[in-house]
DNA sequence: CTACGTTGGTTGGTAATACGAACAGTACGT
DNA sequence: ACGTACTGTTCGTATTACCAACCAACGTAG
């Protein structure tokens, strides 16, 4: 019990970073809820909403399973909010794209996303804020890196 | 880019979030994968691990509606990790309690977990990481109270 | 140019997760 | 004692996710 100095510490850090992980998955579930929608299929949705996108790199970004994948975007499919559509150079690959619809809730849930998680950090003054996002972006980069 | 200021940096800050999020959960699944459960079992384990806890407090505690936390406590049973006992002054109530089995590995979860997510945050300068824990900590508490 | 290994994606089977509605048993106030 | 509220389970359904096996198209070695 003498060196408990540190540890301490960042068992906190640590404590702190799975209750904002909690937070930050809950207001996906809230929006997806709001919008009759998954968390996954939003966050496909977000994903797609830059433009169309290869499976090869959702898998990379949602850490799925190609296997997984394919049932992702047929269930977002078959309610008619993307569309597989067949790549030119490489007649095997397809890109996921927006459809109308689609583009609405994509854009409906990021904005509402965006919107709660701001409003969750209203309460910090802005230079704290900016830190902390700074902060966040070196442990992210750190992580690609290792 | 003269002008967006305050925008651009907000929607950054949520960006991290999400980013971070991902991280974290990334670190829940290797790690439950590693001792063969799943990231909600472990989670449950870390719950109990400092003593019997109610269902009620942990349908609370995890946000799942009750019948879910029924099948995932029923699942963690099946594999002799946890019990239930029943509650000495309620006779409907019964507290969830860690078998040895299920002790050891919910230590050994947490400190996996702890382990990982301090390694993430060691790039950062002591200094950096208790503003990050207590700006955390800040969004927490406000959004518990809001 | 053909044969072969690689890659992109789907299929099929299984387990876990999560919800809602309906239920049983207990607690408790009136 | 009765009715209401609460605790947890059961049942049915949809989604999520994995793995192994597979098909089709690519690309290259020979």
């Amino acid at each position: 019990m003498t060196t408990t100095t540190g540890t301490a510490k960042t068992a906190e850090l640590a404590e702190a970073l799975v209750r904002l992980t909690h937070l930050v998955q809950q207001v996906f579930n809230e929006v997806a809820r709001q919008h009759d929608l998954t968390p996954q299929q939003v966050q496909l949705l977000c994903l797609v909403a830059d433009g169309p996108v290869g499976m090869g790199e959702l898998t990379r970004s949602l850490h799925l399973e190609k296997s997984s994948l394919t049932g992702l975007v047929d269930r977002v499919e078959r309610r008619g909010l993307v569309a597989r559509a067949r790549d030119s150079h490489d007649r095997r690959a397809c890109q996921i794209q927006l459809t109308g619809e689609g583009k609405r809730l994509a854009i409906e849930s990021h904005h509402d996303v965006t919107g709660r998680l701001e409003a969750l950090a209203s309460e910090l003054p802005p230079a704290e804020r900016t830190r902390l996002t700074s902060a966040i972006a070196r442990m992210v980069a750190a992580d690609a890196a290792g």
